[in-house]
DNA sequence: TGGAATTTGTGATAAAATAAACACATGATT
DNA sequence: AATCATGTGTTTATTTTATCACAAATTCCA
């Protein structure tokens, strides 16, 4: 990190993927330029706000005009690095591996998914969408020879440390994370988690404040 | 919401389920008390922070002894209510809506999955770990009738919205949302979204920044 | 063309979250 | 029973994040 560009917080990283959503929409509906106040209120946060995050990268607007909707996305495109065609494979062929698998809106953000891998004799050699599921012990050959940037970790809880293990061994950068477990992984290796059951449990506690 | 008690931090909150996780964790290992202290370390967060989280309400532990650590754990499941033997139902039977249908976690956090739903014939009738995909018609019949609490919604993107105004009306109380829309719901309705891509772009941002 | 209306970028301020400090209750030890 | 170490609950300080407010830049329209 240098030392000259003031540190982007986590909270603001977390937004973006939000703001770029939200631009998207607006592009489709063929909306060229937008306010940081026009957008506070479709998004339901402060103009304050949304200014505040873009200029943390420099501000994309112009006084008295606003944003221009199709530059901006572009540039959070690029902040996000949805344009360098990352690729990603699953790891775990399993009921939820195999849902996400078939989840497109992944190519739809540029990520490019190369390969699924399990241990299960009875799924290896079968095709999702033309990918086809190899053998778990493939994966370092697989993650050397391709340059595979990110692993979707579908395993069951007890092989997830195991698995872990050999993603960053085979030089695996980023891990998306479903299991329950969570990892332990050198600095140089980002996580992230998605705990179903967590957030299922916030929402518990949510039904009952409610009201 | 009672005046005399302070208002419990969202964030405070959403890290509940996480100490409930290693909690567990130290219940299933036989370990009978734990420090804030020690609880930071493996859980890598400040002792103070521990402290002041569980003191939101009202503190569990003993000065000099630490907390009790299955005491401390029911005292969280009390907090997040995964006592009230919560009802679910899963809306859309797509790969993702069947995967979840199958992720038995949820069982143990003390969910009861009592319903699917979906509107293609080509599954309604079929039935899943013993429950039945039924005909999203029904679904104002049978949230009423069986007191639903939670709906899972994974139906394609076009029909969220009616779909979540359909279920709102029958009387959902939350929302689990795995769509890419967000849902406009009013305010006696808790909805968490599981946005799958978001946590994949900042995923993406992070391994180009690491090292 | 010029002046009112917008709207950004940003420094200042407020609020929230996190961490540190500490007084004192408790349990262990002798 | 007296002493000491432990470790909470709580107060205080620090850091981080969000909001406010306004000068400067630009657009818009008469």
């Amino acid at each position: 990190m240098e030392n000259n560009e003031r540190k982007v917080p986590d909270v603001v990283i977390k937004r973006l993927p939000r703001y770029y959503r939200y631009l998207s929409e607006l592009l489709a509906l063929g909306i060229q330029r937008i306010s940081s106040g026009s957008l506070s209120e479709i998004m339901n946060v402060t103009a304050s706000q949304i200014r505040q995050d873009f200029n943390y990268f420099g501000g994309f607007g112009q006084q008295g005009y606003g944003y221009n909707v199709e530059y901006l996305t572009k540039e959070i495109c690029n902040i996000l690095g949805l344009n360098d065609g990352d690729t990603m494979i699953i790891v775990g062929a399993g009921n939820l591996g195999r849902a996400l698998a078939n989840h497109t809106t992944f190519e739809k953000r540029g990520f490019r998914l190369v390969g699924i891998f399990d241990t299960d004799p009875a799924v290896i050699g079968k095709t999702i969408r033309g990918i086809s599921i190899m053998d778990a012990k493939s994966i370092p050959d697989f993650v050397g020879k391709n340059n595979v940037d990110i692993a979707v970790l579908t395993v069951p809880n007890s092989a997830v440390n195991d698995t872990a293990d050999v993603l960053i061994k085979s030089g695996i950068r980023g891990i998306l994370n479903f299991s329950y477990t969570e990892l332990d992984v050198p600095e140089n290796v980002a996580v992230e988690n998605v705990h179903l059951s967590d957030t299922l449990m916030t929402l518990a506690y949510r039904i009952k404040k409610e009201v």
